[in-house]
DNA sequence: TAGCTTGTTGATCGTTGCTCAGCAAGCCGA
DNA sequence: TCGGCTTGCTGAGCAACGATCAACAAGCTA
């Protein structure tokens, strides 16, 4: 043979990380299978569980790749001033970001609650992430009561975004007022 | 051996799908086994393929179980009269039910949301229906945008209450009425 | 060239979802 | 009592998948 691609450990576990994300948006988290994988990166399945112990850490790692994404896309950039900073700048680019990559988002959001504590372990991370940041964002004390509402709101506005998505029943600005409004509702500053 | 129990074909459906609710509650979906529910109704494996087709006509048919019971509690009772028949009624019997069965509850969500669409959809159905009678409770006409913000609605209330239960960070009362007061500001009358 | 590290594989095992041929329990008519 | 029918039920066995392990080989260094 021509000699195998021997990659270095970094690079390897960033290729199957990568696999995962590709694959994640088809393939119902369940059904995505460690044979497959190892087919598309043109391994042995052997070497998959050199990198990671189970099947588990994988799938973690694969959420926790997603989760970054995400994270990355919401945290205002530095290149767009104006608008960026604010709530309304978090919740315009979240909507953007289901618009975007919905399928993706949605195999997060469905990953995350389906099953596996490890993987709802990283979702919780993001979630409290979010929370934090937002409870900063609007100037607000964080306490266990505000906690809770802005996680609910949280799951609000990723079912009505998801649906509003696939089936656009109000202008995109309404549905930014909407959810802005029930923020303000929730949390009287 | 004495002889094995033979039952009737309705019978054994009713034990197969009464063992998988109690089941449900301590076990992630995707870990209960065929096998192991199997050895509790005392039968080989294959008994249980006979009566559902594959394992997720099985956990269809547990699911469907499960959003019966909810159902039924969800509805005013006839001898109950008073503050039953209303859209308060609905909400102090659906943050009860939480109450009650919590881990069925969580179990019940979980699965549905959790990869296979037979079991989401009949989560699907289960909302639907929720909607339509959330709707003709309010007395509001039945749409695509109030369908979607009544859906919304729902996945707030699922996760607050289900937070509530494990942290009760405000009273009861309060609780509902600002589920009572959200849902207003959504559908103005 | 020898030797070490480490990326990589093939053989193999236990579990699990699922199939299939056939056994046996109960009921009926003669 | 006997034969025959329906149907609840089983055991052997297959394929797929997660996981383990001993061993090979690529590449670096001395």
């Amino acid at each position: 043979m021509t000699g195998r691609a021997r990659r270095s450990a970094d690079d390897r576990r960033a290729q199957l990380v990568q696999i995962g994300l590709e694959l994640l948006p088809t393939t119902p988290v369940q059904e995505l299978t460690i044979d497959e994988v190892a087919r598309r990166a043109g391994i042995s399945r052997s070497l998959l569980f050199h990198y990671f112990p189970s099947k588990r850490d994988y799938y973690a790692a694969v959420t926790r790749a997603a989760a970054e994404l995400l994270w990355a896309h919401l945290l205002p950039r530095p290149g767009t001033p104006g608008d960026g900073s604010g709530v309304d700048g978090m919740l315009d680019r979240y909507v953007g970001w289901v618009e975007t990559f919905r399928e993706t988002h949605l195999a997060f959001v469905r990953g995350a609650s389906g099953g596996d504590p490890w993987v709802a372990e990283v979702y919780a991370e993001t979630r409290d992430r979010l929370v934090e940041v937002g409870l900063r964002t609007l100037g607000l004390p964080d306490d266990a009561r505000r906690r809770q509402l802005v996680l609910a709101f949280f799951a609000f506005t990723e079912d009505l975004v998801a649906q509003w998505v696939l089936e656009p029943t109000m202008p995109r600005e309404e549905l930014l007022a909407l959810l802005r409004d029930v923020l303000d509702r929730l949390l009287p500053r």
